[in-house]
RNA sequence: GGGCAGAUGGCCGAGUGGCUAAAGGCGACAGACUGUAAAUCUGUUCUCUCACGAGUACGGAGGUUCGAAUCCUUCUCUGCCCA
């Protein structure tokens, strides 16, 4: 369980050396050291799971927990269907109901294992502002909650202007989308005394249509803060890879899988991820930064970083079985294949694995073929190119004959084949 | 309701009758180099096919033409302006 440290760890300047903090309201230090503060992040149902760039937000309210406050997970049933034009250059698809309340039970699940939800005065909580809007109905809205923000003020945010000025124009439902998260502030702040509001940066304007909603309906005052949004030193998109998004879920996205996505960060990403995404305090994180100088090859950083995020996601035995299975097949990459044991094949915790027919092998099967039926290439046409762009390797040996036939002589332990898609895209073939 | 401008491959964007599966860029994948990094260079990038080749495709439908992303009609959608 999480240790608490007490109001006299200063969340404020944790979060900041963490580079974690892009805007602060003003007094929302003073709020936090003043008293047990109550603060919420939203979460966005659309999809079934949450993935790495949600893990973010999650980092932000287990921090807020560890400094003694309360932590509050809002799942936006309700603004899930609205659509969030922040950072959106297009209009957004509506989900429909059933999938948004699919997708939020899922996510629920999942932020129940990362925060405490018992430990008395400042356990995690959940709300859903589905259960607040469902009966709202619009005209009550517009009279209660429309009547105190002026239009000028809602255009006047650059997730509104943009789509104004840009070529793709806004529709009235997404215009809305601050008042109604806006709302979301005010209706925790008046029944669960939230005082926070926390974020990404491109919540911002979101959030203080919050805070700007609670001064003028109820005089009261609210505070907020906002992280910045996770980038690449390259500029491509955090958190996605080869075969698309890293989810929090194992099945999606094996324990194995998230570890090696860590494990390639580049030299800069590492330095800033390492701070963020773990726990690890100033000095050690130093200790590692001047170790990782001194040979950036043994990519120090990288391992580190990789350990503790995949011990803090999956735990501790599935961070075991990656690196096993990391080991396995990259810590000796020119010893032959058939130096892998039965066992070693067997344990590649998180690799792709398929069964092949044995009968096909003993027949003796062009590589071709073999590799579009294995389902490795969806066709025999991708799997030639591939091949033929030396991308392919079958027991560590890269394959340069496209007419090569593969039969039992190629079969370790007489069952098995590993084979390479590029250099990191591991598959093994298991004939029976 | 009226006027105007648009709709091209994952995205941006060229192309105004045959030389167009469609320039260029971005992204993505792979190779070389390396540290399972970054940067750089090279290749691939509609689908199927070992290949020859075939099939789809320039918002939808219809038409003109030997031949259409390109011309005409109509519909849908988007943006801007007027009411």
């Amino acid at each position: 369980m999480l240790e608490i440290t007490g109001l006299e760890m200063n969340l404020i300047e944790e979060l900041k050396w963490r580079g974690m903090l892009q805007d602060i309201m003003p007094g929302t230090e003073e709020q936090l050291k003043k008293e047990v503060t109550s603060a919420y992040i939203g979460f966005d149902p659309t999809a079934d799971s949450l993935h790495i760039g949600s893990l973010v937000p999650i980092l932000l309210l287990v921090h807020l927990q560890k400094a003694g406050h309360k932590p509050i997970a809002l799942v936006g049933g309700a603004t899930g269907m609205v659509g969030d034009p922040s950072g959106k250059s297009e209009e957004r698809n509506l989900l429909s109901e059933e999938v948004l309340r699919y997708n939020q039970e899922g996510i629920k699940k999942q932020l129940e294992k990362y925060l405490d939800f018992n430990c008395g005065k400042i356990s995690a909580e959940m709300v859903n502002n589905y259960d607040w809007f469902k009966d709202f109905s619009f005209l009550d809205f517009i009279r209660d909650v429309g009547k105190h923000i002026t239009v000028n003020y809602m255009m006047a945010k650059d997730s509104v202007k943009n789509r104004i000025d840009g070529s793709t124009g806004m529709s009235f439902t997404e215009f809305t989308y601050q008042l109604v998260q806006g709302y979301d502030f005010y209706w925790l702040y008046k029944n669960k005394n939230c005082k926070l509001q926390m974020g990404g940066s491109d919540q911002w304007g979101n959030i203080v249509t919050g805070t700007e909603l609670i001064r003028r309906k109820s005089g009261g005052e609210a505070f907020a803060f906002t992280c910045p949004l996770i980038t690449k030193a390259d500029g491509g998109k955090f958190g996605k890879t080869e075969s698309g998004n890293v989810w929090l879920d194992p099945v999606r996205t094996t324990p194995y899988q998230f570890y090696q996505f860590w494990l390639n960060a580049g030299d800069s990403d590492a330095e800033k991820w390492i701070k963020i995404f773990t726990f690890l305090q100033q000095q050690e994180i130093n200790d590692l930064l001047d170790e990782h100088t001194k040979d950036a090859s043994k990519r120090i950083l990288q391992k580190k970083l990789a350990e503790e995020v995949t011990k803090f996601v999956h735990g501790d035995a599935a961070l075991t079985e990656a690196i096993a299975t990391t080991e396995k097949l990259f810590a000796n990459q020119s010893a032959p294949a058939e130096s892998l044991s039965v066992e070693d094949l067997e344990g590649l915790e998180g690799v792709v694995k398929s069964n092949f027919s044995k009968e096909k092998i003993n027949a003796g099967i062009d590589v071709v073929s073999f590799l579009a039926e294995t389902n490795i290439f969806s066709s025999k046409g991708e799997a030639k190119k591939m091949v033929q762009g030396g991308g392919v390797s079958i027991n560590r040996k890269k394959i340069d004959n496209m007419q090569l036939t593969i039969d039992n002589s190629l079969l370790l332990h007489e069952k098995y084949l590993l084979i390479q898609k590029g250099k990191k895209n591991y598959y093994l073939i298991v004939c029976s």
